[in-house]
DNA sequence: TGGAATACGAAAACTGTTTTCATTACCGAA
DNA sequence: TTCGGTAATGAAAACAGTTTTCGTATTCCA
Protein backbone atom coordinates (compact mmCIF):
# COMPACT_ATOMS: atom_id res chain seq x y z
CA UNK A 1 0.00 0.00 0.00
CA UNK A 2 1.10 3.73 -0.53
CA UNK A 3 -0.36 5.90 1.69
CA UNK A 4 0.06 9.57 0.05
CA UNK A 5 1.19 11.88 1.10
CA UNK A 6 -0.95 13.87 3.35
CA UNK A 7 0.27 16.90 5.03
CA UNK A 8 2.16 18.01 1.59
CA UNK A 9 2.73 22.10 1.55
CA UNK A 10 1.17 23.58 -1.41
CA UNK A 11 3.91 23.85 -4.07
CA UNK A 12 4.63 27.31 -5.71
CA UNK A 13 5.98 25.88 -8.61
CA UNK A 14 3.50 22.87 -9.00
CA UNK A 15 0.59 25.56 -8.59
CA UNK A 16 1.67 27.58 -11.52
CA UNK A 17 2.20 24.75 -13.56
CA UNK A 18 -1.27 23.74 -13.10
CA UNK A 19 -2.01 27.41 -13.63
CA UNK A 20 -0.51 27.46 -17.45
CA UNK A 21 -1.77 23.87 -17.90
CA UNK A 22 -5.59 25.84 -16.92
CA UNK A 23 -4.76 28.88 -19.71
CA UNK A 24 -3.80 26.84 -22.26
CA UNK A 25 -7.07 24.55 -21.78
CA UNK A 26 -8.70 27.79 -22.06
CA UNK A 27 -6.81 29.13 -25.14
CA UNK A 28 -7.38 25.57 -26.39
CA UNK A 29 -11.11 25.91 -26.65
CA UNK A 30 -11.43 29.41 -27.65
CA UNK A 31 -12.64 30.43 -24.32
CA UNK A 32 -11.64 34.01 -22.58
CA UNK A 33 -9.19 34.50 -19.85
CA UNK A 34 -11.17 36.60 -17.11
CA UNK A 35 -10.02 37.68 -14.13
CA UNK A 36 -12.49 35.67 -12.40
CA UNK A 37 -11.12 32.52 -13.31
CA UNK A 38 -8.09 33.42 -12.49
CA UNK A 39 -8.58 34.13 -9.37
CA UNK A 40 -11.10 30.89 -8.38
CA UNK A 41 -8.34 28.76 -10.61
CA UNK A 42 -5.33 30.30 -8.30
CA UNK A 43 -7.24 30.18 -5.17
CA UNK A 44 -8.32 26.55 -6.01
CA UNK A 45 -4.82 24.84 -6.32
CA UNK A 46 -3.69 26.48 -3.45
CA UNK A 47 -5.96 24.87 -1.17
CA UNK A 48 -5.40 21.51 0.09
CA UNK A 49 -8.17 18.29 0.98
CA UNK A 50 -11.21 17.36 -1.02
CA UNK A 51 -12.58 21.40 -1.14
CA UNK A 52 -16.72 22.01 -1.75
CA UNK A 53 -17.83 24.90 -3.26
CA UNK A 54 -18.62 26.42 -0.27
CA UNK A 55 -15.13 26.27 1.07
CA UNK A 56 -14.07 27.49 -2.15
CA UNK A 57 -15.94 30.41 -2.63
CA UNK A 58 -15.46 31.51 0.86
CA UNK A 59 -11.98 31.63 -0.22
CA UNK A 60 -12.10 33.29 -3.34
CA UNK A 61 -14.38 36.15 -2.32
CA UNK A 62 -11.24 37.07 0.43
CA UNK A 63 -10.03 37.71 -3.48
CA UNK A 64 -12.63 39.43 -4.70
CA UNK A 65 -15.88 39.67 -2.76
CA UNK A 66 -18.35 40.07 -6.01
CA UNK A 67 -17.76 36.99 -7.51
CA UNK A 68 -20.81 34.39 -6.96
CA UNK A 69 -21.82 30.97 -7.02
CA UNK A 70 -22.07 30.79 -10.57
CA UNK A 71 -18.85 31.35 -11.93
CA UNK A 72 -17.47 29.03 -8.93
CA UNK A 73 -19.21 26.60 -10.29
CA UNK A 74 -18.87 26.84 -14.16
CA UNK A 75 -15.19 26.99 -13.60
CA UNK A 76 -15.03 23.64 -11.35
CA UNK A 77 -16.69 22.21 -14.71
CA UNK A 78 -14.01 23.92 -16.41
CA UNK A 79 -11.12 22.74 -14.16
CA UNK A 80 -12.88 19.27 -13.93
CA UNK A 81 -13.07 19.38 -17.88
CA UNK A 82 -9.59 20.52 -18.24
CA UNK A 83 -8.50 16.75 -16.55
CA UNK A 84 -6.59 19.25 -13.84
CA UNK A 85 -9.38 18.91 -10.77
CA UNK A 86 -11.47 15.74 -10.27
CA UNK A 87 -14.95 15.70 -8.73
CA UNK A 88 -15.81 13.61 -5.47
CA UNK A 89 -18.62 12.69 -3.48
CA UNK A 90 -18.60 11.13 -0.24
CA UNK A 91 -22.08 10.67 0.73
CA UNK A 92 -22.88 13.75 2.42
CA UNK A 93 -24.86 14.94 -0.60
CA UNK A 94 -21.73 18.14 -1.62
CA UNK A 95 -19.32 17.34 -4.58
CA UNK A 96 -15.81 17.97 -3.54
CA UNK A 97 -13.11 18.63 -5.68
CA UNK A 98 -9.48 17.77 -5.38
CA UNK A 99 -6.27 18.88 -7.66
CA UNK A 100 -3.70 19.99 -6.15
CA UNK A 101 -1.53 16.82 -5.23
CA UNK A 102 -3.77 15.03 -7.96
CA UNK A 103 -4.07 13.47 -11.74
CA UNK A 104 -2.38 10.44 -10.56
CA UNK A 105 -5.64 7.99 -9.62
CA UNK A 106 -5.86 7.35 -6.11
CA UNK A 107 -9.01 5.66 -3.32
CA UNK A 108 -9.78 6.71 -0.15
CA UNK A 109 -10.69 5.83 3.76
CA UNK A 110 -13.17 8.06 5.05
CA UNK A 111 -13.59 8.12 8.42
CA UNK A 112 -17.45 8.97 9.41
CA UNK A 113 -16.48 9.70 13.40
CA UNK A 114 -14.30 12.59 12.45
CA UNK A 115 -14.58 13.14 8.97
CA UNK A 116 -10.97 12.57 8.05
CA UNK A 117 -10.07 11.52 4.59
CA UNK A 118 -6.97 9.83 3.50
CA UNK A 119 -6.05 8.33 0.27
CA UNK A 120 -4.30 5.33 -0.85
CA UNK A 121 -3.33 3.64 -4.32
CA UNK A 122 -2.64 0.02 -4.18
CA UNK A 123 -1.35 -1.67 -7.79
CA UNK A 124 -2.52 -5.07 -7.07
CA UNK A 125 -5.97 -3.60 -6.24
CA UNK A 126 -5.91 -1.81 -9.37
CA UNK A 127 -4.70 -4.53 -11.29
CA UNK A 128 -7.14 -7.01 -9.67
CA UNK A 129 -10.01 -4.90 -10.68
CA UNK A 130 -8.50 -5.25 -14.11
CA UNK A 131 -9.16 -8.78 -13.80
CA UNK A 132 -12.56 -9.00 -12.76
CA UNK A 133 -13.56 -6.68 -15.29
CA UNK A 134 -11.49 -8.70 -18.05
CA UNK A 135 -13.67 -11.53 -16.99
CA UNK A 136 -16.81 -10.25 -17.38
CA UNK A 137 -16.21 -8.73 -20.84
CA UNK A 138 -16.41 -4.99 -19.13
CA UNK A 139 -14.02 -2.25 -20.26
CA UNK A 140 -13.29 0.09 -17.00
CA UNK A 141 -12.97 3.68 -18.02
CA UNK A 142 -12.45 5.06 -14.09
CA UNK A 143 -13.62 3.21 -10.65
CA UNK A 144 -14.64 4.32 -7.31
CA UNK A 145 -13.22 2.88 -4.24
CA UNK A 146 -14.04 4.03 -0.81
CA UNK A 147 -13.63 2.51 2.28
CA UNK A 148 -16.16 3.99 5.48
CA UNK A 149 -15.12 3.77 8.83
CA UNK A 150 -13.40 4.82 11.56
CA UNK A 151 -9.85 5.71 12.86
CA UNK A 152 -8.66 3.25 15.02
CA UNK A 153 -5.77 5.07 16.14
CA UNK A 154 -7.61 8.10 17.60
CA UNK A 155 -9.37 7.86 20.70
CA UNK A 156 -12.40 10.44 20.14
CA UNK A 157 -13.17 8.18 16.82
CA UNK A 158 -13.36 5.12 19.26
CA UNK A 159 -15.44 6.71 21.97
CA UNK A 160 -18.18 7.76 19.32
CA UNK A 161 -18.07 4.58 17.66
CA UNK A 162 -18.67 3.02 21.05
CA UNK A 163 -21.33 5.81 21.67
CA UNK A 164 -23.56 5.00 18.87
CA UNK A 165 -23.23 1.13 19.57
CA UNK A 166 -24.84 2.07 22.91
CA UNK A 167 -27.46 4.00 21.17
CA UNK A 168 -28.25 1.26 18.37
CA UNK A 169 -28.72 -1.16 21.25
CA UNK A 170 -31.30 0.96 23.23
CA UNK A 171 -33.10 1.45 19.80
CA UNK B 1 -14.98 -13.83 -9.60
CA UNK B 2 -18.53 -14.09 -8.73
CA UNK B 3 -20.96 -12.83 -10.81
CA UNK B 4 -24.40 -12.50 -9.11
CA UNK B 5 -27.14 -14.17 -10.78
CA UNK B 6 -28.25 -11.74 -13.08
CA UNK B 7 -31.67 -13.08 -14.22
CA UNK B 8 -33.37 -14.81 -10.69
CA UNK B 9 -36.69 -15.06 -10.66
CA UNK B 10 -38.37 -13.32 -7.42
CA UNK B 11 -38.59 -16.01 -5.17
CA UNK B 12 -42.14 -16.05 -3.38
CA UNK B 13 -40.81 -17.79 -0.25
CA UNK B 14 -37.95 -14.99 -0.05
CA UNK B 15 -40.33 -11.95 -0.21
CA UNK B 16 -42.29 -14.03 2.13
CA UNK B 17 -39.84 -13.74 4.53
CA UNK B 18 -38.40 -10.47 3.97
CA UNK B 19 -42.05 -9.15 4.66
CA UNK B 20 -42.24 -11.11 8.02
CA UNK B 21 -38.69 -9.67 8.66
CA UNK B 22 -39.99 -6.23 8.07
CA UNK B 23 -43.23 -6.26 10.27
CA UNK B 24 -40.83 -7.88 12.79
CA UNK B 25 -38.81 -4.66 12.58
CA UNK B 26 -41.90 -2.60 12.69
CA UNK B 27 -42.84 -4.49 15.82
CA UNK B 28 -39.76 -3.89 17.18
CA UNK B 29 -39.75 -0.16 16.93
CA UNK B 30 -43.12 0.21 18.28
CA UNK B 31 -44.61 1.21 15.11
CA UNK B 32 -47.84 0.75 13.38
CA UNK B 33 -48.72 -1.65 10.64
CA UNK B 34 -50.57 0.08 7.81
CA UNK B 35 -52.05 -0.63 4.44
CA UNK B 36 -49.61 1.73 2.22
CA UNK B 37 -46.63 0.63 4.33
CA UNK B 38 -47.47 -3.22 3.59
CA UNK B 39 -48.27 -2.43 -0.01
CA UNK B 40 -45.38 -0.55 -0.87
CA UNK B 41 -42.83 -2.86 0.80
CA UNK B 42 -44.26 -6.11 -0.92
CA UNK B 43 -44.35 -4.22 -3.75
CA UNK B 44 -40.80 -3.27 -3.43
CA UNK B 45 -39.51 -6.97 -2.96
CA UNK B 46 -41.01 -8.02 -5.71
CA UNK B 47 -39.20 -5.81 -7.98
CA UNK B 48 -35.64 -6.56 -9.08
CA UNK B 49 -33.14 -4.82 -9.85
CA UNK B 50 -32.04 -1.03 -8.75
CA UNK B 51 -34.89 0.80 -7.63
CA UNK B 52 -35.02 4.28 -8.03
CA UNK B 53 -38.34 5.78 -5.91
CA UNK B 54 -40.23 7.28 -9.03
CA UNK B 55 -39.64 3.72 -10.41
CA UNK B 56 -41.27 2.16 -6.87
CA UNK B 57 -43.89 4.81 -6.85
CA UNK B 58 -45.46 3.80 -10.28
CA UNK B 59 -45.75 0.45 -9.29
CA UNK B 60 -46.83 0.97 -5.73
CA UNK B 61 -49.43 3.14 -7.86
CA UNK B 62 -51.02 0.38 -9.30
CA UNK B 63 -51.97 -1.57 -5.97
CA UNK B 64 -53.17 2.16 -4.12
CA UNK B 65 -52.54 5.14 -6.75
CA UNK B 66 -53.49 7.48 -3.72
CA UNK B 67 -50.08 6.66 -2.36
CA UNK B 68 -47.68 9.47 -2.80
CA UNK B 69 -44.11 10.07 -2.58
CA UNK B 70 -43.92 10.82 1.07
CA UNK B 71 -45.02 7.89 2.42
CA UNK B 72 -42.89 6.07 -0.42
CA UNK B 73 -39.77 7.74 0.82
CA UNK B 74 -40.84 7.24 4.52
CA UNK B 75 -41.22 3.60 3.76
CA UNK B 76 -37.61 3.16 2.41
CA UNK B 77 -35.91 4.94 5.22
CA UNK B 78 -37.61 2.23 6.81
CA UNK B 79 -36.29 -0.39 4.73
CA UNK B 80 -33.26 0.68 5.10
CA UNK B 81 -33.18 1.18 8.67
CA UNK B 82 -34.47 -1.98 9.04
CA UNK B 83 -31.20 -3.70 7.08
CA UNK B 84 -33.13 -5.13 4.76
CA UNK B 85 -32.50 -2.81 1.53
CA UNK B 86 -29.40 -0.88 0.62
CA UNK B 87 -29.47 2.64 -0.73
CA UNK B 88 -26.88 2.85 -3.64
CA UNK B 89 -25.94 5.79 -5.67
CA UNK B 90 -24.49 5.63 -9.11
CA UNK B 91 -23.91 9.29 -9.91
CA UNK B 92 -26.69 10.09 -11.95
CA UNK B 93 -28.45 12.02 -9.04
CA UNK B 94 -30.88 9.56 -7.77
CA UNK B 95 -30.43 6.94 -5.15
CA UNK B 96 -31.60 3.48 -5.52
CA UNK B 97 -32.44 0.51 -3.23
CA UNK B 98 -31.77 -2.99 -3.70
CA UNK B 99 -32.92 -5.60 -1.20
CA UNK B 100 -34.10 -8.71 -3.55
CA UNK B 101 -31.36 -10.68 -3.79
CA UNK B 102 -28.95 -8.92 -1.16
CA UNK B 103 -28.27 -8.50 2.11
CA UNK B 104 -25.42 -10.20 1.13
CA UNK B 105 -22.59 -7.66 0.08
CA UNK B 106 -21.02 -7.07 -4.01
CA UNK B 107 -20.04 -4.40 -5.73
CA UNK B 108 -20.99 -3.04 -9.20
CA UNK B 109 -19.94 -2.12 -12.64
CA UNK B 110 -21.78 0.25 -14.71
CA UNK B 111 -21.71 0.80 -18.50
CA UNK B 112 -22.18 4.27 -19.11
CA UNK B 113 -23.15 3.86 -22.64
CA UNK B 114 -26.13 1.47 -22.01
CA UNK B 115 -27.18 1.76 -17.90
CA UNK B 116 -26.34 -2.17 -17.44
CA UNK B 117 -25.81 -2.63 -13.63
CA UNK B 118 -24.38 -5.71 -13.25
CA UNK B 119 -23.09 -7.28 -9.84
CA UNK B 120 -19.96 -9.44 -8.33
CA UNK B 121 -17.84 -10.77 -5.41
CA UNK B 122 -14.41 -11.40 -5.22
CA UNK B 123 -12.93 -12.47 -1.92
CA UNK B 124 -9.97 -11.40 -2.83
CA UNK B 125 -10.91 -8.28 -3.53
CA UNK B 126 -12.49 -7.71 0.14
CA UNK B 127 -9.42 -9.08 1.65
CA UNK B 128 -6.90 -7.38 -0.01
CA UNK B 129 -9.23 -3.93 1.29
CA UNK B 130 -9.41 -5.50 5.01
CA UNK B 131 -5.10 -5.79 4.29
CA UNK B 132 -4.64 -2.24 3.05
CA UNK B 133 -7.03 -0.94 6.38
CA UNK B 134 -5.58 -3.04 8.54
CA UNK B 135 -2.12 -1.24 7.71
CA UNK B 136 -3.56 2.16 7.71
CA UNK B 137 -4.77 1.43 11.63
CA UNK B 138 -8.35 1.67 9.64
CA UNK B 139 -11.36 -0.25 10.58
CA UNK B 140 -13.43 -0.74 7.88
CA UNK B 141 -17.88 -0.45 8.68
CA UNK B 142 -18.90 -0.72 4.94
CA UNK B 143 -17.18 0.14 1.20
CA UNK B 144 -18.03 0.96 -1.87
CA UNK B 145 -16.12 -0.38 -4.96
CA UNK B 146 -17.79 0.63 -8.52
CA UNK B 147 -16.27 0.60 -11.89
CA UNK B 148 -17.70 3.03 -14.74
CA UNK B 149 -16.88 1.76 -18.28
CA UNK B 150 -18.57 -0.16 -21.67
CA UNK B 151 -19.81 -3.46 -22.37
CA UNK B 152 -17.25 -4.86 -24.32
CA UNK B 153 -20.31 -7.92 -26.08
CA UNK B 154 -22.26 -5.23 -27.08
CA UNK B 155 -21.84 -3.73 -30.38
CA UNK B 156 -24.08 -0.56 -29.53
CA UNK B 157 -22.26 0.21 -26.51
CA UNK B 158 -18.96 -0.29 -28.01
CA UNK B 159 -20.60 2.38 -31.07
CA UNK B 160 -21.54 4.81 -28.56
CA UNK B 161 -17.78 4.78 -26.94
CA UNK B 162 -16.54 5.30 -30.44
CA UNK B 163 -19.00 8.42 -30.83
CA UNK B 164 -18.28 10.30 -27.73
CA UNK B 165 -14.17 9.66 -28.58
CA UNK B 166 -14.95 11.14 -32.09
CA UNK B 167 -16.88 14.11 -30.22
CA UNK B 168 -14.16 14.77 -28.25
CA UNK B 169 -11.79 14.90 -30.90
CA UNK B 170 -13.32 17.35 -32.23
CA UNK B 171 -13.99 19.48 -28.98
C1' DT C 1 -64.39 0.99 21.72
C1' DG C 2 -62.32 5.54 23.01
C1' DG C 3 -58.59 8.07 22.32
C1' DA C 4 -53.59 8.94 22.40
C1' DA C 5 -50.00 7.88 19.42
C1' DT C 6 -48.81 7.21 14.64
C1' DA C 7 -49.12 7.56 9.89
C1' DC C 8 -50.90 9.59 5.71
C1' DG C 9 -50.99 12.78 1.60
C1' DA C 10 -50.69 17.21 -0.56
C1' DA C 11 -48.20 20.86 -0.67
C1' DA C 12 -44.54 23.70 0.90
C1' DA C 13 -39.81 23.89 2.14
C1' DC C 14 -35.07 22.70 1.54
C1' DT C 15 -30.43 21.78 -0.52
C1' DG C 16 -27.20 21.70 -3.85
C1' DT C 17 -26.75 22.81 -8.44
C1' DT C 18 -27.96 24.74 -13.02
C1' DT C 19 -30.01 28.08 -15.94
C1' DT C 20 -31.66 32.57 -17.35
C1' DC C 21 -31.05 37.09 -18.67
C1' DA C 22 -29.53 41.69 -18.61
C1' DT C 23 -25.01 43.69 -18.34
C1' DT C 24 -20.02 43.77 -18.71
C1' DA C 25 -15.52 42.15 -20.30
C1' DC C 26 -12.50 40.09 -23.62
C1' DC C 27 -9.81 40.15 -27.74
C1' DG C 28 -9.03 39.78 -32.79
C1' DA C 29 -9.78 42.56 -36.89
C1' DA C 30 -9.50 46.79 -38.79
C1' DT D 1 -6.13 51.85 -30.45
C1' DT D 2 -10.81 51.35 -31.09
C1' DC D 3 -14.73 48.59 -32.44
C1' DG D 4 -17.86 44.98 -32.29
C1' DG D 5 -19.15 40.34 -31.99
C1' DT D 6 -18.71 36.68 -28.87
C1' DA D 7 -18.20 34.98 -24.37
C1' DA D 8 -18.45 35.58 -19.34
C1' DT D 9 -20.43 37.46 -15.20
C1' DG D 10 -23.65 37.85 -11.20
C1' DA D 11 -28.14 38.03 -9.14
C1' DA D 12 -31.97 35.79 -9.11
C1' DA D 13 -35.04 32.31 -10.65
C1' DA D 14 -35.51 27.62 -11.82
C1' DC D 15 -34.67 22.85 -11.03
C1' DA D 16 -34.45 18.02 -9.15
C1' DG D 17 -34.49 15.09 -5.63
C1' DT D 18 -35.67 14.72 -1.10
C1' DT D 19 -37.56 16.12 3.46
C1' DT D 20 -40.76 18.47 6.36
C1' DT D 21 -45.12 20.45 7.69
C1' DC D 22 -49.66 20.26 8.93
C1' DG D 23 -54.40 19.04 8.99
C1' DT D 24 -56.82 14.66 8.64
C1' DA D 25 -57.26 9.71 8.98
C1' DT D 26 -55.82 5.28 10.90
C1' DT D 27 -53.99 2.06 14.15
C1' DC D 28 -54.21 -0.51 18.26
C1' DC D 29 -54.07 -1.01 23.27
C1' DA D 30 -56.17 -0.07 27.86
MN1 LIG E 1 -8.29 12.43 -2.87
MN1 LIG F 1 -26.60 -4.46 -6.44
ZN1 LIG G 1 -11.49 9.50 12.62
ZN1 LIG H 1 -23.43 -1.44 -21.96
Amino acid sequence: MVSINPNSKVDEDLVKEKEAAFAEFIQRRGLKTTRQRNTIVSTFFRMKGHISVEELLVEVKKANPRIGYATVYRTLHLLVESGLVEERRFGDGLARYEGHSAVEHHDHMICLECGMISEFYNPRLEALQEKLAEENNFEIYRHRLELYGACKDKEACQARKKQKEARAQGA
